[in-house]
RNA sequence: CGGGGCGUAGCGCAGUCUGGCAGCGCAUCUGCUUUGGGAGCAGAGGGUCGUGAGUUCAAAUCCCACCGCCCCGACCA
């Protein structure tokens, strides 16, 4: 490609909305614009990054025995009402009528169409298994979209959907897309890790999530360098402390903490470490119709930060809230910020510690009276014992899950999730196939996910410096630049350059001849500025010792090399990765 | 949904408090000079000042309503 037939533009400044630097480099760089919030555009040269990712993960899929087909992005609303999840869809489904008042949605997933559409034409257990997939867009109508791509409504997702005849089968393709996905990303060229995740209600070993590592992640997981385990913190467990709960040693003694409500300002007023309190959390389940709401106390070391995750699994509480001033007062006889597992009413309320809570003694927690805090307080001597459970996110130092070791925290950003589905859709779609013995079965399901237009912006979440975008050679926009000096004032140079270009494209690389009329400095920040791993730079300075100069993308300085060694530097580089 | 902020040329912003010719930098166009790190000089084009309705001799500026966007808040006992 030549720059003067190419369509791009950049910014020497961001649009100021921009929050991260994916999306600010993205925006500056001309990859994408912005029609509407959470809504872009994908420009020329974008589109070429997007398109370098996307065909990785069909050749990967292809090579894996998945098959490529195209589900409408239009779906009707029928489906989602077989299903159940026209009711538990949230307003994340954007759903609209057509002129005859037909219901439909826009797709955020595509389980619904995939299952109907394997339903009509699998009969027989000879068919299966059966892995489908596409690359196609989706909408979800995010409540707040933020970081451009990477939190976009409208977005690039491959999504696969595989059918067995047992569940043994579906955990052989499970395995077989987790090595398939790592294949991806390790040919992506980024640096990432799968971990395992939170299954929801179906349970079991059965999801993993592939994060890139990047300290702008939402996520946070938790890992052991030294025996692989890695877990979403969502997940990751926090195993119950090996040391036995201490005597009791002091008497129970209330203590006037006047305005001290916040954890950290009691520690400070009694001069004692942080993680000698108990902090409480009222939450409130609301029941079924007709049902009081359930009310209850989890108490954790005050250090610790309770995670919900692992609180919706409590039973009883699977869609918990944080309980209202009113109903603390209702049920502790005092508003928060004093209260504390001591004197509550068992009836009323369960009282449930995290399992480093449940083995401290002599501790300090709310007095369920305004201004007050107890001290000494010891479970079964001042209160009842209480319910037991993990109810806290892990922290770095803490044990390994698979007694390994010690773990470790890192942020990443969600590209690739898969998932063993079982028979939820199937049973729901009633997808079924006749086995060998002609009887009727319920088929087992898998989906796996990759986030495509994501995978660019968690690209550059990854790669950057101050002068731009740094990509992996796999996914920039283009392999190589050749950066002529003077391309339309010196002939010697824009020959050498023409000449050159010709020659790498004819053997096979993809390069931009950047013979754009412009200075020097701004061919070179253009070209900094959109990711290209390899510079070639044209002059007729160069020429006169029949060299050109070749510089990586990380490097601070060119190398002078003559055409040949140049061309072999390139293969060498360029066919690395 | 609650709180805060913003909306002026393609991008970044000033001007609003205190009403009085709609500006600056970058980008774009023309000419000359320049040519290995985002050039200089001279000139030019480009605006429903988010929308609507008011107040006023006069509104980007003041009042009211609406729309859009951004940020913070759902880890708090």
């Amino acid at each position: 490609m030549r720059s003067s037939r190419f369509f791009f533009t950049t910014l020497k400044e961001a649009p100021a909305d921009a929050d991260v630097i994916s999306q600010k480099l993205m925006l500056r760089a001309g990859f994408i614009k912005r029609a509407a919030a959470g809504v872009y555009t994908w420009m020329p040269l974008g589109l070429r990054v997007l398109r370098k990712v996307e065909n990785i993960v069909r050749e990967e899929m292809n090579r894996a025995g998945a098959i490529e087909l195209l589900m409408p992005a239009v779906q009707p609303a029928e489906l989602w009402q077989e299903s159940g999840r026209w009711e538990k869809y949230g307003p994340e489904l954007l759903r609209f009528k057509d002129r005859h008042q037909r219901d439909f949605v826009i797709g955020p997933t595509h389980e619904e169409v995939i299952t109907d559409v394997v339903r009509r034409d699998v009969k027989s257990y000879r068919q299966l298994p059966l892995h489908l997939y596409q690359i196609q867009t989706k909408f979800r109508d995010e409540i707040r979209p933020r970081f451009g791509v990477m939190r976009g409504r409208e977005f690039l997702m491959k999504d696969g959907y595989s059918f067995h005849a047992s569940r043994a089968d579906l955990e052989r393709e499970y395995q077989r897309m987790y090595e398939t996905y790592t294949r991806i990303f390790t040919r992506l060229g980024l640096k990432f890790r799968a971990v395992a995740a939170d299954t929801g209600s179906i349970g079991g070993a059965g999801s993993h999530e592939f994060h890139v590592i990047a300290e702008t992640g939402e996520d946070d997981i938790a890992y052991c360098p030294d025996s692989g385990y890695a877990a979403n913190v969502e997940l990751a467990e926090a195993l119950a402390p090996t040391t036995p709960r201490p005597p009791a040693r002091v008497p129970l003694q209330k203590t006037a903490t006047p305005g001290k409500t916040a954890c950290a300002e009691v520690a400070e007023f009694l001069q004692i470490p942080l993680d000698r309190l108990v902090k409480a959390i009222a939450v409130v389940s609301e029941g079924r119709e007709g049902e009081a709401p359930r009310f209850a106390l989890l108490l954790l070391r005050a250090d610790h930060v309770l995670n919900e995750v692992k609180a919706s699994k409590i039973e009883g509480f699977a869609s918990f809230r944080f309980a209202s001033e009113t109903e603390i007062v209702a049920h502790l006889g005092c508003e928060a910020g004093y209260i504390g597992p001591v004197g509550v009413d068992a009836g009323k309320t369960r009282v449930i510690a995290d399992r480093g809570a449940a083995v401290m003694g002599d501790f300090v927690c709310g007095a369920n009276a305004a201004g007050f805090h107890l001290t000494g307080v010891n479970w079964g001597r001042d209160c009842p014992e209480p319910e037991i459970a993990d109810l806290r996110n892990v922290v770095a130092g803490d044990p390994s899950p698979d007694g390994k070791g010690k773990l470790a925290l890192c942020r990443g950003i969600e590209v690739g999730h898969i998932f063993q589905l079982r028979a939820t859709y199937a049973r729901a779609l009633d997808c079924g196939y006749l086995d060998e013995q002609g009887k009727r079965q319920i088929m087992e399901m898998g989906c796996y996910g990759i986030g495509v237009s994501r995978v660019v912006g968690a690209a550059i979440e990854q790669g950057h410096d101050e002068k731009g975008i740094i990509f992996p050679a796999a996914i920039a926009p283009f392999q190589a630049a050749i950066v002529p000096m003077g391309y339309h004032k010196n002939e010697a140079a824009r020959l050498a350059a023409d000449a050159l270009y010709a020659e790498l494209v004819s053997i096979g690389f993809d390069v931009l001849l950047d013979d754009r009329d412009e200075r020097p400095g701004s061919l070179f920040a253009d070209m900094e500025l959109i990711g290209v791993p390899h510079r070639i730079v044209v002059s007729e300075r160069g020429l006169k010792d029949g060299r050109l100069e070749l510089k990586g993308r990380r490097d601070s300085e060119a190398v002078l090399l003559e055409k040949e060694a140049l061309l072999d530097a390139l293969k060498a580089k360029l066919c690395a990765s």
